[in-house]
DNA sequence: CAGCGCCATGGTATCGGTAACAGTAATATC
DNA sequence: GATATTACTGTTACCGATACCATGGCGCTG
């Protein structure tokens, strides 16, 4: 009597047998729908609480999916945990969220911790991990998604799209606006994957259109935030007068640069123009607004959880499925 | 051998008892060290995946600890989500998060699912639940923390701070400078509580200091945004010449607000002046930077993970600890 | 009225670890 | 040399739900 209100406890009370309450609570129309009362008023009387991990233990299924995002604290990311959490919410599975800090040694130590919860299926932010994550998730049996990017090698499902592709029409347009010398302004090499594969795109994007050599700033280690984007930009100094362009890895970036250059006394976009990415919500609001490439962050969440729905529906097992959901250029006033 | 690997066959692998293997694998010194690496050694080569479910189920211990949060997207929330995560990490313990969006009923729907796991601690963001929430999150019979808030009557322990007492020196500061007009722009009545809190400190702290009513602006549903701050302003129109000053819920509502008014031509802080909250980095990257309050999020976090540690180890069961961290006043160009 | 199918419910074994207790051999103590 | 102690390993039962199979009762058909 000491422990806690069990099935056993519920069944006793409502003088049934404890299959017919598991039945009963999970909604099974197979019993009588006065049992079924029965069993739900008897169990909310005695304040029973459903013990998931009994359930996760017996049925072999978790109920979870892992995700794993490099941090937190932006509102990208945010926005695919939200589209995640809603639609994987409707399907009655729970996220388990790990953030690898960018880092692809914390991933795989994350991804360890995970896979014990045994997840029905794996979301991994990019298509960049060690070799020992990628054996880990392979062995671990159950549906894959890589995000926010478009790996070569895909490990499984993928719902992304092309960071490098995204900077072109970015480029183009600096370079139709009579922009030649371009910077970018990003982390430094090794540790963000992604911001790194932008960086690729907008120096391959220049060297296609003629432009000069683009201008390498080590803004330090990613992620890099809205202050070390100013200081980056502060520590040019007069090379900044040199330059037409700044391509910066994200918003906040942008925005810092931005700051800077206000209280340097440079003109934007007169002077120097100024770019982001992400289509972060300061992009719009604040003046000049910044030029931008928007990507749907949250949509990336929500086709992973309608994809995962086909693949336990056994619909697409065993193909994997690549969606690119591209992304666009949003014009602001820095450029 | 159809399903998974478990401890029983690399048990039979290494030639000795489960029992072992499970005290060889939760680094138990008992077992002697050569046998231990044995068990690991051949745990690794046959790819064994402990299951932390079984665990979980076996010694009546999720591992788990429920976290509510108003809203991923947000700095702040973010940074307490961090120190939590890193704390309670090195604890052992595994967040279990779940966003609120603000609304007490999506809270005590989420809590009730979080209940399901069996969490070994609860966080709570606010101190204003529903009735139901608050029977059983008591009924859990598990430390109970809430956080960002200090409740009347708190459910057990508190780390946070006084969100109206928060406003008072910015109130002062304000009258201070000579401004007497002030507005508080933040979301509808009933859906943001912590943000009701400071509205209510700034009102109170204008009235003790003689300056005339507050004007109360309603920029919709929480959480607002920099575009809901910025439209807000925008719709004051010709109010906004008689006011001195806007005290704004949140740091990217000053944001917003500020854009807006340099949109509309006016001169901040010259023509008005403009208060954010949270010390959100934006704060002190913009031009001109915005005089905010400056909360420790991060810390509120690790605060509930110092104290659960405590709680834990029994050192103070059954005595509710109240923490609060307070908050200074930032001061920035916008007043 | 026997035989069949359907509906609703019950009995039993079991998921993979580990708590609790029970050894056993080697060493220390008197 | 007998006993106590230490160091390590093993045996058994069990956590709380549910998969699987069995069964009783009722209506319906021929």
């Amino acid at each position: 009597m000491s422990g806690r209100t069990t099935m056993r406890d519920v069944a006793k009370a409502a003088g049934v047998s404890p299959m017919t309450v598991s039945r009963a609570l999970r909604g099974d129309t197979m019993v009588n729908q006065k049992t079924r009362d029965l069993v739900r008023n008897t169990a909310a009387r005695l304040g029973y609480v459903y013990d998931t991990t009994a359930q996760a233990f017996r049925s072999q299924k978790s109920g979870f999916v892992a995700v794993t995002l490099p941090s937190i604290n932006n509102a990208n990311f945010a926005d695919t945990f939200r589209g995640l959490s809603e639609t994987f919410g409707d399907l009655g599975l729970q996220l388990l969220l790990g953030s690898t800090n960018y880092d692809v040694e914390a991933e795989e130590h994350l991804v360890r911790q995970l896979l014990q919860r045994r997840p029905e299926a794996i979301i991994l932010t990019g298509g960049y991990h060690t070799d020992a994550t990628q054996q880990l998730v392979r062995a671990a049996n159950v549906p894959i998604f890589e995000i926010w990017d478009l790996p070569d090698n895909p490990l499984g499902h993928v719902v992304g799209f092309s960071n490098a592709d995204a900077m072109k029409p970015l480029v183009q347009h600096l370079a139709k606006t009579g922009r030649r010398k371009l910077a970018f302004v990003g982390a430094s090499e090794g540790t963000d994957h992604r911001g790194a594969e932008r960086r690729r795109g907008v120096v391959d994007a220049a060297q296609s259109l003629g432009l000069p050599d683009v201008h390498i700033v080590d803004a330090g280690q990613a992620p890099v935030s809205m202050t070390q984007g100013a200081d980056a930009v502060r520590a040019l100094g007069s090379t900044l007068n040199d330059l037409d362009a700044l391509v910066c890895v994200s918003d906040p970036v942008a925005f810092g640069a931005l700051s800077a250059c206000e209280r340097m006394g440079l003109q934007v976009p007169k002077d120097l123009a100024i770019t982001g990415f992400g289509a972060f919500e300061i992009a719009s609001v604040c003046v000049p607004s910044i030029t931008t490439v928007r990507v749907d962050a949250h949509a990336i969440g929500v086709r992973v959880g309608d994809l995962s729905l086909r693949v336990f529906e056994g619909q697409d097992v065993g193909h994997r499925m690549t969606e690119d959901l591209g992304s666009s250029l949003q014009l602001g006033e820095t450029c």
